[in-house]
RNA sequence: CGGGACGUGGCGCAGCUCGGUAGCGCACCUGCUUUGGGAGCAGGGGGUCGAGAGUUCAAAUCUCUCCGUCCCGACCA
């Protein structure tokens, strides 16, 4: 491709709301274009980008079997419907009707649209199957940010795989993790594997790879030492044991006017670790209580999980106060009979503590929990913090901000029931399918790897996913011989297989240089009136800015060394 | 959904307080000079000032409503 015919509209400064340095670098660098909010063009020099990372995708399902098909993206609704997903899916999904008032959605994610193909499939014989798309997916997020991070239009890899027991499945779900290594290998991308909450997925085991990354917006635990490593979402870990002293036979209520909160009244004597901290939830529809530790947060996707909400929020204050008579900062679930009360480990056994006393302005201390709460239910609620100790080696937990740019979920049998998708085993009994699906974003790992592979420059691709692997820049366009050589290794290059961008713009070199750093392809052949009357050119490599004089003769051959 | 900010040529911005019909840098076009790290000079093209309504002789500027975009939080397969 000659650069005078490449459409790359490079820009001098990125667009005031480009926070993202990936968003920041490929509006520059002529990549993509907002169309408006969480919807990108791609440009020759992304779609380039995202066919090579597709073609990774694809090599490697492959190699474990995968077979690629293609789902429609508008979908009844009927079948979101059986599945239950139409509610729980919420806001997520794009709906719409058709003309004769039929509603369909815009697929979100397929594991319904699998299950119903996979009725197709009647015996343990034909087991296992794997099949995957690489599709678009359309989300309506409610916040779509940071570029092509987190957009509402995406293409992804979804593979799903179909097995006659738990045993099967494990063993597809491992081979999808082999395949996620390898895959993020060749992206470049430094992958931590994660255990992660399903969501509303209704799997078990589920691993999401994540990349650290500035912009990342997916908290995780990692422990230095053995390497355990979970989402925020389901990350435990060991507190270590606090001793209560003798409380009173029953709870004393004292006064406490202008106390709200935990600290205010750690502040006079009752230190946040021995209060306890009263929610009020309405968990669908139902008004729950939710303890934790005065010290602790709770992690509401513990509580979803723990509970299987679809709808979960917190009250609002006048919901509250209608429940238990006193305003946030009061609150206390001792003597409470009529609501379930769910409470976070780390309470169990305590005594002596203090809590809101359900009466503005007073609080009860001395209260034991198994003697003077009734909990109804003992649950993982609260978030981890760093520093905390990792519950395998007792080591300290570190949090780091990571993109999600894949996962993993063991699905069961849940879709397979729904839709019938059942099997004679070798008993000729009936049984359902055991599913897994597997999910990797494209345009996501796009920008990932612009997160994690660029420079003040600009950006600096991994050789695997290049849009080109070669830029030839011409310094002076109107020197003949220049460009005789430049055009002779241009030929040999594209001969030889290499993906070459023939800088052949009339322009000042250094804003030629500019432009290739930008755009960040990994080897810049340079050719100057200098340089070809010694007989060489210069081969500048991206990634460490190393320069090395080649002659003409031998630069087909060094360049076609180095990419092997 | 809660909080905050912004919307003026392709991009970055000024002008708005105090109303008088739009300007700067980059980019773009033409010519000349220049040519190894974002050139210089000269000339030129391009803007419903987010939209609508209102106030006014007159609105980018004041008022109201709406729309859009970004950031923080909530939420998120």
């Amino acid at each position: 491709m000659r650069w005078t015919s490449f459409f790359s509209p490079t820009l001098r400064d990125a667009p005031a709301d480009a926070e993202a340095i990936s968003h920041q670098l490929l509006v520059r660098g002529g990549f993509i274009r907002q169309l408006h909010s969480g919807h990108y063009t791609l440009l020759p020099l992304a779609f380039r980008v995202r066919k090579k990372i597709i073609r990774i995708v694809e090599e490697e399902m492959d190699a474990i079997g995968g077979q690629e098909v293609q789902m429609p993206t508008l979908q009844p609704s009927s079948i979101w419907k059986d599945s239950g997903r139409w509610e729980s899916m919420g806001e997520i999904m794009f709906r719409l009707e058709d003309r004769h008032g039929s509603q369909a959605a815009l697929g979100v994610t397929a594991e319904e649209i699998f299950a119903t193909v996979a009725n197709e499939i009647s015996s343990y014989k034909q087991l296992p199957q794997m099949w995957y798309q690489i599709h678009t997916k359309y989300r309506d997020e409610a916040r779509p940010k940071s570029g092509l991070l987190r957009v509402r239009e995406f293409t992804m890899k979804d593979a799903y795989s179909f097995d006659i027991d738990e045993d099967g499945l494990d063993k597809a779900f491992e081979k999808q993790h082999q395949a996620y290594v390898k895959i993020f290998e060749r992206l470049d991308l430094n992958v931590i594997p994660v255990e992660a909450s399903s969501g509303n997925m209704g799997g078990s085991d589920s691993i999401e790879f994540m990349v650290r990354a500035e912009s990342g917006e997916d908290d995780v635990l990692i422990c230095g030492e053995c390497g355990y490593a979970a989402n925020i979402e389901k990350a435990v870990s060991q507190l270590s044991e606090i001793v209560d002293e003798p409380g009173p036979v029953v709870p004393e209520k004292f006064s406490t006017p202008e106390i709200r909160t935990i600290a205010a009244l750690a502040e006079i004597g009752y230190p946040s670790e021995k209060q306890i901290k009263t929610m009020v939830y309405l968990i669908d529809g139902q008004v729950t209580l939710v303890l934790v530790r005065g010290d602790h947060m709770i992690n509401e996707q513990k509580l979803a999980d723990a509970t299987q909400a679809v709808n979960l929020r917190q009250a609002w204050k006048n919901e509250t106060i209608e429940t238990l008579g006193a305003s946030p900062g009061s609150l206390g679930a001792v003597k409470v009979s009529d609501l379930p009360i769910l409470a976070d480990h780390a309470l169990n056994g305590r005594t002596n503590m203090t809590t809101g006393a359900n009466e503005d302005d007073y609080h009860l201390s001395g209260v034991d929990i198994d003697r003077d709460i009734n909990v109804s239910e003992w649950l993982d609620l609260r978030e981890v913090q760093a520093g905390e100790a990792c519950v395998s080696c007792g080591g300290s937990l570190d949090l780091v901000s990571t993109i999600e740019s894949g996962n993993i979920f063991k699905l069961g049998s849940k879709y397979a029931e729904v839709f019938g998708a059942k099997v004679l085993d070798d008993n000729g009994v009936s049984r359902p399918l055991v599913m897994g699906s597997y999910g990797i974003g494209i345009e996501r790992a796009m920008a990932t790897i612009v997160e994690t592979h660029h420079d003040d420059k600009g950006i600096m691709w991994p050789i695997s996913v290049a849009p080109f692997q070669v830029v030839i820049t011409v310094v002076q366009v109107k020197d003949e011989e220049s460009m005789q050589v430049a055009e002779s290794i241009y030929e040999n290059l594209l001969n030889a297989g290499i993906e070459v961008l023939l800088d052949d713009r009339d322009a000042r070199a250094g804003v030629k240089f500019a432009d290739a750093e930008l755009i960040g392809i990994p080897i810049r052949v340079t050719i100057g009136p200098k340089g070809i009357a010694d007989g060489v050119v210069e081969l500048t490599t991206r990634s460490d800015g190393e320069m090395d004089l080649v002659k003409i003769d031998d630069v087909i051959s060094t360049i076609t060394d180095f990419l092997s």
